[in-house]
DNA sequence: TGTATCCTTTGACCTATGTCAAAAAGTAAA
DNA sequence: TTTACTTTTTGACATAGGTCAAAGGATACA
């Protein structure tokens, strides 16, 4: 999906907004396993995925990586806490596919805020609508079993399984691979 | 924690705006219990809490309550997916101890959005900071042990575990009350 | 001051899921 | 097509935390 649909979509803006607000993301392609931010940097841009996927993820103490959310075109993209409270991330930011993203600095968008109202409000939507969607996982993680885990993942995310390798998800979902892959096994057989 | 100190707080209104904005707001008295929304209501209204502690919970199919979040004075209370999307919620939201606190109707607030743009900055920071309390949570639930995550609702909400009873908390961190119940033993042994 | 109600703790036992290790399948590169 | 590497599957076993049941403690109120 492209940029300016998007925006659209969100917020009614003008043509002249959309027009200006567009021109202050830059196009980046990214290739597959490229890293754009790393734990401890503060993530300075948000973005837009145009064309791929990425996803967060953290290190534990002994190295294993846990996904922490997928990004998909279509959808905004950034270490959240670090680029709105300007914090260190704890958080990576990957690309799993070669990728199109359009990325935009911390002080363009905040002169972006301040310029329109609209922009404002689109801020304000977007992280509503984030919120849900987490409040929607933190659901599934709180008191169901890894299968019922798994079902919310295939609404939340409906081509991602297709995408990404089975260790990301299972990570994602809090549950080893091995469980994920014993899950997918019984799935497979019943039907 | 008063209205207009907390508004202020978060941005920098004029006293005017402030004023606007407060008159707004309708003050509440309610009672430990009190049930402010059920499930299946569109939750109408956005409380700021002066005074008192709420929770979210839902039922699960077998009759379960699971405490989804603790609201306490000084913060914002609301069925948030409700309250913003205008959908039928799927959390009850209930009052823990005599409480004060003021509320605001969707319309009001719309109103406010659309005539500040400080106010709409306002619902923007309000929701950023919410969602990174939401991924604290997440983080806590999603590989992490049961001591871990009691660990973590103690910086969370340093106080509440004095305020209401065990089983709303080992809900709210997807454990039963027993578990957490061994978990305070273990922890008393200790000191 | 007794009685009912609710909340917390404890014990015995069970199960879903984790851990570890190895085999199998898939993918890419030479 | 062979070799090397990565990802997924499978099996055997271990364990954190769940379940069920009962006993204690608190709290309220009549």
């Amino acid at each position: 999906m492209n940029l300016s649909i998007f925006l659209k979509q969100v917020v009614d803006f003008s043509s002249e907004e959309l027009e200006d607000i567009v021109s202050h993301f830059e196009k980046e392609s990214v290739q597959k396993n490229e890293i754009l931010v790393r734990e401890g940097q503060i993530c300075s841009k948000l973005y837009f995925i145009e064309k791929g996927v990425g996803r967060s993820y953290y290190l534990k103490e002994d190295g294993m990586e846990i996904t922490q959310w997928f990004f998909i075109d279509g959808k905004i993209m950034s270490s959240i806490e670090s680029f709105f409270q300007q914090v260190p991330s704890i958080y990576y930011l990957e690309m799993l596919e070669d990728s199109v993203i359009y990325s935009i600095t911390r002080e363009r968008l905040d002169m972006l805020f301040a310029r329109y109202h609209n922009m404002e409000k689109f801020g304000r939507l977007l992280s509503t609508e984030m919120l849900t969607r987490v409040v929607n996982k933190l659901n599934a993680l709180q008191f169901q079993t890894a299968r019922e885990r798994y079902e919310y993942m295939l609404k939340e995310f409906p081509d991602i399984s297709t995408r990404v390798s089975l260790g990301f998800i299972a990570s994602y979902l809090g549950m080893t691979q091995e469980t994920l892959s014993r899950i997918r096994r019984n799935d497979s057989k019943k039907s």
